[in-house]
DNA sequence: TGAATAGTGTCTATGAGACATTATTAG
DNA sequence: CTAATAATGTCTCATAGACACTATTCA
């Protein structure tokens, strides 16, 4: 183990080392239920975040986030992404590194540096996984939910934390393509930003995100193949225009 | 340095475990000089980054980011902190992580998972210990010049990865003030976002930053005792009016 | 026809952007 | 007076924000 240390100039070598580099993942999903006994409508959305319950010490029985520790093989990166496949079966989603977790007896394992990610699911991705059996070892909950249970280690700072993150993300960047279908109407980009950031409100959103000129296209109208405006009717009886995200990302400026 | 692992639950610990949690911290800082023969003038400014020659291996005599390993006894933060206190003099800066580095081989030592953090100083504070002395062990370099340096480890990729992030949040946020005395004029604040970030150009720059209704007040006009707007002639025959920060941060947004 | 969502008309005030012009002071 | 930076005048057009109104389809 100790074969990389054989010059005699490494010092560090003389100090204790980290325990382990675990990393925890806020897997985020925005689930959705139709309203009953109405006719065609938005559906109720709302953001929820994965757990899991453990199942030996430390904290055994109690609600985590999931995760795992790094192994010499692999990035800090590849960790998380080989935990998210086990754990909950999904690849190719929307992974992000947000921040490290390191105070003192944070984990009575010994000493850990956690690195956190958040990952942006969608709900069918999650299929099977995370049945709503409430006596399940893996459950989704909403996130205000989660945010006042008792979470294991210090998953309830971090859970916070990935929460004001993709508030803020969902706000100034285009992660909200994450939670909706490649293709998607007005109302509905509305209402995902919406259940991610509950006090975003926009009168005249449409008027706005629409408006080519100032928003320099972050969404573009989809069209069928006679060039005719592609229309949806999935949540309302008038068909709404269907528009994508683009690769356009505006610079923001607190200065102009 | 195995008591904590006593509990037979614990399987990591059957794992390697890395070999050192580093910092590496990319101080900036920006120089002024006056332009010689001009009467008062504004400064020519200069972004740069403090980097430090290494004295042994690995990568002895390169130029290198400062830091040193996290101990057991704090936290990455606190380790950050007190390495730029170490080796620069500084404390009270603005400190600030922004990403972790973890590919393999990225150290010859061995496994060790990089916390990168970037500082922001003003020129002042590092009096006496950065000599233009180009034989000295710790230099400031443009950071143009440093970028185009075989700098050791993955450190070139670390400083591009802050300079991104300062680039970013110089127009997001109001860290400008770290550059800049309490009390500036709208031409300082400009020179010194336009140092940071070339691409920045507005011409109404003063318009835009003094209308108070659409900015919201980032920043407020400097009074004297007597109520009266206070100027400064430093870098101008005509007084400026001085201005400050508040505390007022704006949400920005793409979509509205 | 009513419910539900989609989308437009219209008005005002404000802001962005461009450029010319004036103001203040040192030397 | 000139150099150098500070700040305002003025014009046009776009956008924000508010709110009323019309449009489309299903049941």
């Amino acid at each position: 183990m100790d074969e990389q240390h054989a010059n005699s100039h490494y010092s560090p070598s003389r100090f204790r080392t980290p325990d382990g580099a675990p990393t925890d993942i806020v897997v985020f999903t925005i689930t959705s239920e139709v309203k009953k006994g109405v006719k065609k409508s938005l559906p109720n959305r709302t953001l929820r975040v994965m757990l899991i319950r453990r199942k030996q010490w430390p904290f055994e029985g109690q609600w985590a986030l999931p995760g795992g520790f790094t192994r010499e093989t692999e990035t800090v990166q590849a960790c998380a992404r080989r935990e998210l496949l086990e754990e909950t079966g999904v690849s190719d989603v929307h992974l992000e590194y947000f921040n490290v977790y390191s105070s003192l007896g944070r984990d009575p394992r010994g000493w850990m540096i956690s690195h956190a990610f958040f990952a942006l699911v969608q709900e069918g991705y999650l299929a099977g996984r995370t049945t709503s059996d409430e006596a399940s070892e893996v459950h989704l909950f909403p996130v205000d939910e989660a945010l006042s249970m008792a979470l294991a280690f210090d998953h309830r700072i971090i859970l916070q934390d990935a929460l004001d993150q993709i508030r803020r993300k969902m706000l100034t960047t285009a992660i909200a393509k994450e939670f909706l279908p490649e293709q998607f109407t007005i109302s509905e980009l509305y209402q995902v930003i919406r259940t991610v950031v509950p006090t975003f409100e926009e009168r005249n959103f449409i008027r706005k995100i629409t408006s080519t000129r100032s928003r320099k296209g972050i969404l573009e109208e989809v069209l069928d193949r006679n060039g005719q405006p592609l229309m949806s009717n999935r949540y309302s009886q008038r068909p709404a225009q269907l528009y994508r995200f683009t690769d356009y990302a505006p610079e923001l400026s607190i200065y102009g």
